[in-house]
DNA sequence: GGAAGATACTTAACATGTTAAGTGAATGCG
DNA sequence: CGCATTCACTTAACATGTTAAGTATCTTCC
C-alpha cells in the first residue's frame, strides 16, 4: 500500500494547514474562527442570502452553519429576517458592526495573503489554483454529494 | 477584497473535500473515520511508535490523537505499552484485529485512489503533489507551528 | 540529591464536521 | 380542498480541531 504520507488527501491536508497556520493567529486576535470569517466574507459581497445558499458559498454544512449563525447573531455581527413570501426561508445579512469588524481584520489578512503569494510566486499560485479546480471538476461530476442513487 | 471563493484556502478546502467525499462512504461502511484510518495506516508501516511521533506522521494534534487512541484501544484495534526506559512515553502498535480490518478496507480504498488517478491523470496528479509540497516548503520555513518568538 | 525546568502525554472546554432525526411551512396532485 | 411529499432549516449526538491547563516523569544543574 502506498506510503500514506504521500497520498493526495494528506498532501492537500498539509498544504491547507500550512496556509491556515498563517491566518489563524490574526483571526484569533479579532475573536474570529476561520469559519466565522468565511461567513462574514461571503456576506460582505451581497445584500442578503438564504441560509442554504450561504452554506454553499461559505462551504459549510447546514448544521455547522446553523450553530455559527446563532452565535454570530448573538454577537450582533449579522442580522436575519424571515422571508415574507416563504416563512421557511430566512435572509441573512452582515450588520454594521460586522462590516466594521471585517474592516479591522482585512488589512492583516490581505498582508498575509500577499506574503504567501510573494513566497510561493504569483504565477505558480495561479497554476496551483487551476489544477485544484480541475481536480474538483474531475471528481465532482460523478462523486457529487447527493446523487439520486438508490440507497439500495 | 478578493472574491473569497477563489482564495487559496477555499481552493484547497474544496479540493480536499472533493477527494475525501470519494473515500468516506467506504470507510464508514467499515466503521472508521478518516482520522482513525490515517492512524491505522501510519501504524501499519512500523512496529511501534511513540504517541508524539504518531501525531506527526498522522498529522493530528495531540489532544485529538489521545482521544482517538483511547477509542481504538477500546475496540482492540491497537495496543499500547509504556516504554521501560521512560515511563512518560507509550509505544503504540496496531493489533492483529487492526491488521485484519485494514486488509478488509484496503481493496476498496485502493480502487478509489486508482479511479481518482485515472480521472485526473497520473502525471497531473504527481505534478499537483509536487506543487503542494513546494507550497508547504515556502510557508513552512517561517510560519512553523512553534517558533520561539516572543508571545507578543 | 533535590528543587526547577523540560518533556510526554492527558484532560478540559469550546467550536466545527458529519450524519440522522425533528419541525414547521410550502407544493403537488388526486 | 386535503393529504402526502418536498423543502428549508434546526436539533441532536457523536467525532475531531484547537487552545489552555493539568499530571506524571525525566533532566539539569547547583
Amino acid at each position: 500500500m502506498r506510503d500514506f504520507s504521500r497520498s493526495l488527501p494528506m498532501s492537500l491536508l498539509r498544504a491547507r494547514e500550512a496556509v491556515m497556520r498563517q491566518f489563524r493567529p490574526s483571526l484569533r486576535e479579532h475573536g474570529l474562527t476561520e469559519q466565522q470569517w468565511r461567513i462574514l466574507r461571503a456576506l460582505a459581497a451581497i445584500e442578503a442570502v438564504e441560509v442554504t445558499e450561504l452554506a454553499r458559498t461559505a462551504f459549510l454544512l447546514g448544521p455547522s452553519l446553523s450553530r455559527i449563525l446563532r452565535d454570530l447573531e448573538a454577537r450582533n455581527l449579522i442580522e436575519r429576517k424571515t422571508a415574507k413570501a416563504d416563512l421557511r426561508r430566512s435572509m441573512v445579512s452582515i450588520s454594521e458592526k460586522g462590516v466594521k469588524l471585517m474592516a479591522s481584520v482585512a488589512p492583516s489578512s490581505e498582508a498575509i495573503y500577499s506574503e504567501i503569494t510573494r513566497r510561493y510566486g504569483a504565477r505558480k499560485l495561479a497554476e496551483l489554483q487551476d489544477m485544484l479546480a480541475e481536480l474538483e471538476r474531475s471528481l465532482g461530476e460523478l462523486g457529487a454529494s447527493d446523487e439520486a442513487i438508490a440507497e439500495e
